[in-house]
DNA sequence: GATTGTGCTGACCGATCGGTCAATATAAGT
DNA sequence: ACTTATATTGACCGATCGGTCAGCACAATC
């Protein structure tokens, strides 16, 4: 009866766990989930491949994890954004939030990106239940906004993909962005620059006058 | 010696090989180079699968000639966009171009994007050589125009990957994106309302006056 | 009509796939 | 010391993987 209930809360347990899923997460997000093979994790975890499956079940279960987790860690962050604040400093958040995530979860992003590109097979009802809400009630307060003038009347749901899209890149497409620029991964510096850059180019764009951290005579 | 000749030109055989490259455009698109079955190309192409390596030789020379193939479409497309004329139908263009493109070969795109997040392990050489040099060369040009007052003083390179992102994403997202709009595609008007979109506030939020079409008093 | 080159494909190859299981090792409870 | 529950893993399963090959169909050449 004891025993059961240590079964839980093992120590060793979880250390063993999180070993395993750090091996899948970047396994799943290079290869996909048809592309992933339990032998390719279990020797990236050092462990036999029958491991890989006596604490995770099977290769389905390992992978439904792997994608819940980092919906947890996404959810977070979207929590995290106050919807009553002025525009500005609400999209600045946004974009600055998103591209903390995709550098802080590069591999759990890409996962996320894999299955997308796979046609969803696993998050379709999360993408039309959850994260449909989660965008309709955002826009509606973008909406709001330009209808008080405070910015200009752009379609909210193209501006939220925006933001989204142009974080994501620098994670998803690290492998194009590297080749490109000729450097192995982005520096702090280029986090940064890339983060002013979408903040001027998006509020800008939109008509929102940048008044976070040094306004002055904005808003009346 | 006739019949040698033949062989390259067969119109027979061109029908079976296109019709091939379709089918394994789409699934390698969704599943990935690892993921994708030579067995399920077959099924979908409606031939047996020795057929498959009869014409294609081998699953690698198969995927990498639909990397080429669209590869090849795209450098058509960067070709298009002349370097010489003013930011704003230069920018324009290219977010126009961009989207055409996504709509076009939506497959093509997601084999392509599921390249770079296998790590790009066929593709290194070309972004580091070609794809960046059009990219330098096309950062040199936006550069004179900021030097000229022509626009903002933003980083290049980062403009030439946010007008990449955000026009990709509604192909290679495309799942997340009807997902979330609740409808099974994007429609013509959506396109042009979201072509409309990154129009506005990319041009706008680099400081580039909107005169291509309805110019009056821009410029001196 | 025999020969020859090409299109085509069922059968098969060794390797690897996800998953099961029995056997053993280890630790905990009594 | 003995029992019991859990941790670990080599061996194995049928299915599928990419790829080879022999053999047949078929058309053109001589």
């Amino acid at each position: 009866m004891t025993a059961v209930s240590v079964t839980h809360e093992n120590p060793s347990r979880e250390k063993v766990e999180t070993n395993i899923l750090m091996a899948a997460e970047e396994v799943f997000s290079q290869h996909g989930y048809r592309g992933a093979s339990l032998q390719m994790i279990a020797d990236r975890a050092g462990l036999p491949k029958a491991n890989i499956l006596y604490y995770m079940g099977s290769k389905q279960a390992l992978y439904v994890r792997l994608l819940n987790r980092m919906m947890h860690r996404w959810n977070k962050v979207l929590e995290d954004i106050t919807p009553e604040s002025d525009p500005a400093t609400v999209l600045s958040d946004f974009i600055r939030a998103k591209m903390v995530l995709g550098q802080r979860y590069p591999e759990g992003s890409k996962l996320f990106a894999a299955e997308i590109l796979a046609g969803a097979p696993f998050l379709s009802d999360y993408l039309a239940g959850e994260l449909r809400e989660w965008v309709a009630s955002r826009a509606a307060i973008i909406q709001q906004w330009s209808a008080q003038g405070k910015m200009d009347a752009v379609d909210p749901k193209w501006l939220i993909f925006l933001i989204w899209s142009a974080t994501q890149h620098y994670t998803e497409y690290s492998a194009q962005v590297s080749g490109i620029l000729g450097r192995d991964a982005l520096t702090e510096e280029d986090i940064e620059s890339i983060s002013a850059f979408l903040e001027h180019v998006i509020l800008k764009g939109c008509g929102i006058n940048q008044g976070s951290t040094n306004a002055h005579l904005v808003e009346k």
